[in-house]
DNA sequence: CGCATCTCAGGAATACTGAGATCA
DNA sequence: CTGATCTCAGTAGTCCTGAGATGC
């Protein structure tokens, strides 16, 4: 049981409980936390680098690990384990390109668009999860907000 | 080198790039890198932990390391290590409760005082940084949306 | 040559769990 | 006895770095 949650009366240091990167903390934990909770949910172990490396498949079509890793922001290093654990259990495919021997070729097996459309189901209540506490106005603003963020 | 700076051209997955969870996950990493570098620049290698732990110490006064990690979900486990560490360099003090002996009273010394107001320095302009991509208004906007999020 | 790609080895900070000893 | 507190030991997932081998 987690014994950390606040309390009344409690210190709660307003010093530093309305800087950004103070509330971003919080609301990653927050979001992280039920993201987790709907992986562990859907029960198959695999987590949030799997399941982004399973979307950009489905959605770009195979491309190069480098690719993959620009595009998720996942770690080249970590894209070759995480590549690893999925393609042993037969959701992607490794093969190197012909145009460039360098690179492989990563695609999406059915195996994996069935497990990703499955995952893609119990992540989209976690969206709605995560936004909960706003109306629903609020909720586009936020992730406008958030949006122009990060691009700038 | 970063070498996974976005491209023109690369895939961006279009699936995940609007959910709320991608969004705080992207705004999360780009808050830490600059708190990160701003704790880097100041050069005493102290990190997030240690400065929540000395600003929730300096606002709220001497209390226990429970009440501590509470208020700045900091978990007891990590507490007792980061308060290892700010001890040692002797900017918390630690002393047993005469009034409950199971407990610690942890209390912020004169240098950890000093070292706290450079580090609010640094931090405050941290915060800056990571709101500069939004117009005034937006940011205030941001902030009330995060606190409510994270808050309700 | 420089540069990109894939892979491996490993580090560092974050976040958490379980258990034991102590004490209210 | 129940439950809170502090501490220790250890784990897991995230994020990152350096270096080697290969190929453009």
């Amino acid at each position: 049981m987690p014994q950390d949650a606040p309390r009344p009366g409690e210190i709660a240091p307003n010093r530093i409980a309305d800087q950004p990167t103070w509330l971003i903390s919080r609301a990653y934990a927050r979001s992280n936390a039920m993201l987790n909770a709907g992986l562990e949910q859907h029960g198959t172990g695999l987590r949030k680098y799997h399941y982004r490396l399973l979307a950009a498949l489905a959605e770009s079509g195979p491309c190069s690990q480098a690719q993959l890793g620009r595009g998720t922001h996942v770690d080249r290093s970590d894209v070759v384990a995480t590549l690893d654990e999925l393609e042993r259990r037969g959701l992607v495919k490794r093969a190197p390109d012909p145009d460039d021997r360098r690179r492989n070729v990563v695609s999406i097996t059915g195996t994996g668009s069935k497990q990703l459309e499955a995952l893609d189901t119990v992540l989209a209540s976690v969206q709605v999860e995560v936004l909960a506490p706003l109306a629903a106005d609020d909720r586009e603003r936020l992730i406008g907000l958030l949006r122009q963020m990060v691009d700038g």
